[in-house]
RNA sequence: GGGUCGGUGGUCUAGCUCGGUAUGACGGCUCCCUCACACGGAGCAGGACACCGGUUCAAAUCCGGUCCGACCCA
């Protein structure tokens, strides 16, 4: 870990540090303990879950910024000396999974159903191992410092067992139960799916009108064979009702209107023929029907739609099924079109009931159809037998623990989308017809048709309790992956055994961390169930990051052309896990999307460069084993020296505060500001006077130990966001600085507020100041670094202390540096005004006084405008409305720009 | 249909809770390979804060409306 620094910084360092943190075990809490950091009985904890990855592919950006700001939460605890305890482990994905696999036996020819169920699986399995290590290997590349002797997968056989007590319990409260109502059907997967996997998409489709002939006294059925032209033949009224989906009118089971239909309110009551299979069905009314869509006449079809269904239930009618699980025909309700898929039935039955003149006209229209969130199907909405979550009673325990604030969600506005959705929760659709996942844990008796819920020890059920008989049969449905994955924060410490060591310290767990668009699918069934079932929130701070876009806000998806610059592992291999870690919390405000700019990690890869140079400067001043005094003891420090340690206590206050409040951009903001802008351009600079002069020995103890402290401190503050170079670079001080064996364990900074001194940081800005005035003067008239130049200044005492520094940041000639007296005002000069304080820089034989002259005028124009600005404003209602202090500072402005202007002035006669 | 978020120099971005003419980065321009760093140093230029109206002495910020973009729910 110490073999000196590289001339540059190169981020292939990163690997074998992640082996070496891995290998010292710093990422189990028991090493803290061995350590004697942390203190089981009295120091506090901090557990994390990771986000479970599907074991489908492989991490994309969104698990990087999951990654990057869970782990920095957990180094940053840990370093508070918590006993930190982050968890990995991974998702078996029902669907997505089965999908993708199902999708690749396909390439070589083999369908899922040939091979059958066991050995299919067995192929998951295969596919699992695969992803599962290679995800593995990502998150350890991101640098995660995660405990991988815990790591879990939602299939485990500990999990299973989880997974069994929590559905048996909730099975026995009746909060689990089996039903035959309209779910989303996906006839590419062939399962059933729930309200959320379901995305719905505006499609451009049509209306048709629809004439179904009444029964009348002079007209009772059709006479001639459907397909004869002549099948309505006779009939004299007729209801048009107008539908998107033609074909499922062979379920219709009625056709309802409004009671004051102006045209088919003489209907009401009557009964109607249905086309093709000349089924008898009633008129009726429903408040549901809408009079101002199409004619104001709907089909009603229980069997395939979900608002007819609810209209069936209230008029209690009949629920036929046409369609089967692959989405064709039935023979028993569709003639001749049985065995169609439903696009071939819609196209065959149109133009049958053209063929009958019963097809009155097609309207173009635009119509949201749900689809698969998994394969891009169509959903078919079915009515079929399937397994569901009651879910107010759990919903309304979580909304209460959100109201008592036992859970706080981040940002707020979450919340309420959070409520919103909870008040409106319909039971949750649990079973799936896949092969990949639980097996729900359901046996059926065969000879008594009696449903069996055993304990959950029991693997095997052989017999049936009720009846005895030995025909008994598991449920073939599996569960959905929502189900198992919202036990998550629990099942990973042990659950259901509540006396397990890590559930007993760990849970519940501190923060639930994940992407703002999983809210509902998981947040808040982790929610539910945990409260339901562990009588406690699974975790205290719910926190929301954005999503990751392209740099023009665009959704980065796998289609994208250069998706390659998107990839984690690729930015890592090109710019380093710190770099991508440092953009990614950098720009993070919690709920709000981040366009992420590729150029952002080369000025990341730059900041680190410049940290890992200022180190390599330190480190070359000092050598391995000097002894130096302790940043507590030393003595007769300069105004600059002072200076950086009051401008790095206040950040080490502001830096922390930030971290506790999730505040990672301002966090940032100000590390990267103090050591760039204050502690590299200035203090650094200001430490070679010392350094580099020979004649001083004593003195130049005191810039090392400091620029060792800001190090130190600095490399403790960055760690949770850029953990691999700091700790490189952390582990070449002296061992002296070092008071722990890594500096991913060691302790947080704490600000020492005697050190902070705001009237000394204004005395030193003031040099700061002079020395970019000179600067200035400097570029505006080229006149080069090795140039000394004269200054000529009034109040000499003010840069007496300070002389030093000037001279060697404004490059001065000490020599030359004099005083002036009274009113004297040196010619052609130019003027450097700063906090009240003039000084001259005699000009005469370094510059061009013809270009000074028309610089200065440039400036007088714009300083002339802002006084006539604040002129007008003082003049105005202003002075005697706004505040005093608000007017006061104002007319200090005025004042200030006044003496400027004088001084511009003054400068004008000096250049002439 | 209901709701949320965003619209700030060429590009990306902070500020908006709590009103006082705006933060940073990248890019651009000028000078400099000064013994940690050209992945650097010094300096400079560039913005009617989407639009309209209101409140106010004062609006990027508060209120109302419009337009554009993204998303969620039905």
């Amino acid at each position: 870990m110490k073999e000196g620094l590289a001339v540059s910084y190169n981020h292939d360092i990163e690997q074998e540090i992640y082996q070496w943190w891995e290998s010292e075990g710093y990422f189990k809490p028991e090493t803290q303990i061995e350590l004697g950091l942390v203190d089981r009985e009295k120091s506090s904890r901090f557990c994390i879950t990771i986000p479970l990855p599907n074991v489908t592919g492989q991490l994309h950006l969104g698990h990087a910024v999951t990654i990057s700001l869970e782990d920095l939460m957990t180094r940053f605890e840990r370093m508070n000396q918590k006993e930190a305890l982050f968890i990995p482990g991974t998702d078996h994905a029902g669907i997505a999974t089965q999908n993708v696999v199902e999708r690749e036996l396909l390439k070589q020819g083999i369908k899922r159903k040939d091979l059958g169920r066991e050995k299919f699986v067995e192929k998951i399995w295969e596919w699992k191992d695969i992803y599962q290590a290679r995800i593995t290997e990502q998150s350890k590349r991101m640098g995660m410092s995660s405990d991988w002797t815990r790591e879990h997968f939602t299939l485990d056989p500990n999990y299973i067992k989880a997974v069994r007590e929590a559905f048996y319990r909730l099975y026995t409260k009746r909060l689990i139960y089996r039903g035959e109502y309209m779910i989303n059907w996906c006839p590419r997967c062939e399962s059933a799916i729930s309200d959320l996997e379901t995305e719905s998409e505006e499609k451009s489709s049509h209306l048709w009108y629809i004439k179904y002939p009444i029964i009348s006294n002079t007209w009772k059925k059709p006479k001639n064979e459907w397909g004869s032209g002549k099948w309505a033949q006779g009939a004299s009224e007729f209801i048009t009702i107008a539908t998107t989906r033609p074909e499922t009118l062979l379920g219709d089971s009625a056709v309802a209107t409004t009671p004051e239909h102006k045209h088919y309110q003489k209907y009401i009551g009557k009964r109607a023929v249905l086309p093709v299979n000349a089924r008898e069905i009633p008129i009726i009314t429903d408040d549901y029907v809408d009079p101002e869509f199409g004619t104001g006449v709907l089909k009603i079809t229980p069997g395939h739609d979900p608002n007819d269904f609810e209209i069936g239930q209230r008029h209690n009618l009949e629920v036929i099924t046409v369609l089967d699980e692959t989405v064709h025909l039935l023979p028993e309700f569709s003639g001749p079109y049985a065995g169609m898929d439903r696009n071939e039935g819609r196209k065959a039955i149109i133009k049958d009931l053209e063929n009958e003149g019963l097809l009155e006209k097609i309207e173009p229209y635009l119509h949201q159809e749900p689809h698969c969130q998994r394969c891009h199907t169509v959903i078919e909405p079915r009515v079929s037998i399937q397994w569901f979550v009651k879910t107010k009673p759990l919903a309304e325990a979580a909304m209460e623990k959100v109201r008592q604030k036992e859970t706080v969600i981040i940002p707020k506005r979450e919340e309420l989308r959070f409520f919103q959705w909870m008040e409106n929760i319909h039971d949750w659709c649990i079973s799936r017809q896949l092969w990949w996942g639980h097996r729900i844990p359901i046996w059926y008796c065969d000879e008594c048709s009696k449903e069996i819920c055993p304990s959950p020890d029991v693997d095997h059920l052989n017999k049936c309790p009720e009846c005895g008989n030995t025909k008994v049969r598991r449920e073939e449905d599996v569960l959905d992956t929502w189900f198992s994955s919202g036990l998550w924060p629990y099942a990973t410490l042990g659950w259901p055994d509540i006396e397990h060591v890590d559930y007993k310290r760990f849970f519940p767990t501190n923060t639930r961390e994940t992407g703002y668009d999983i809210l509902f699918f998981w947040v808040a069934r982790e929610m539910m169930l945990g409260i339901e079932l562990t009588g406690k929130v699974p975790y205290e701070t719910v926190y929301l990051h954005g999503l990751i876009r392209d740099e023009r806000g665009k959704k980065i998806s796998k289609s994208m052309e250069d998706v390659d610059r998107y990839d984690p592992l690729h930015i890592i291999d090109e710019h380093g896990a710190d770099s991508l870690r440092y953009v990614l919390v950098s720009n993070s405000i919690p709920g709000i999307d981040t366009n992420l700019d590729p150029r952002q990690l080369d000025a990341a890869h730059h900041f680190l460069n410049k940290i890992w140079q200022s180190t390599r400067f330190v480190l070359n001043n000092i050598q391995q084993n000097e002894q130096l005094p302790k940043i507590t003891e030393i003595k007769d420090l300069t105004i600059s020296d002072r200076w950086i340690l009051s401008r790095l206590n206040r950040l080490v206050k502001t830096f922390t505060d930030c971290m506790e409040n999730f505040d990672y951009l301002t966090a940032t903001r100000e590390i990267k500001n103090f050591f760039w802008s204050e502690f590299c351009d200035w203090y650094v600079e200001i430490s070679k006077i010392r350094l580099y002069d020979e004649n001083m020995k004593k003195e130049k103890e005191i810039p090392k130990v400091i620029l060792l402290h800001v190090l130190d401190t600095s490399f403790r503050l960055l760690h949770p966001i850029v953990p691999f170079v700091t700790e490189k670079l952390w582990q070449n001080l002296p061992s002296a600085v070092k008071s722990e064996p890594a500096l991913i364990i060691s302790k947080w900074p704490e600000p020492d507020e005697t050190f902070i001194d705001e009237k000394l940081e204004e005395e030193f800005q003031f040099t700061i100041d002079l020395i970019r005035e000179i600067r200035r003067i400097r570029a505006t008239f080229n006149v080069g670094l090795s140039r000394k130049i004269p200054l000529q200044i009034k109040e000499i005492t003010k840069i007496e202390k300070t002389r030093k520094e000037l001279i060697a940041l404004g490059r001065l000639d000490p020599n030359n540096i004099s005083t002036l007296s009274g009113m004297e005002q040196p010619k052609r000069a130019a003027r450097v005004g700063v906090h009240g304080i003039t000084a001259y820089i005699p000009l005469e034989e370094i510059i061009d006084l013809e270009k000074e002259r028309s610089k200065v005028e440039k400036r007088l124009e714009k300083i002339e405008q802002k006084i006539s600005q604040i002129t007008v404003k003082l003049n105005g209602p202003f002075a005697q409305k706004a505040p005093t202090e608000i007017v006061e500072k104002e007319q200090e402005k005025l004042s200030e720009l006044r003496s400027r202007k004088a001084q511009l002035k003054d400068q004008l006669v000096i250049l002439r």
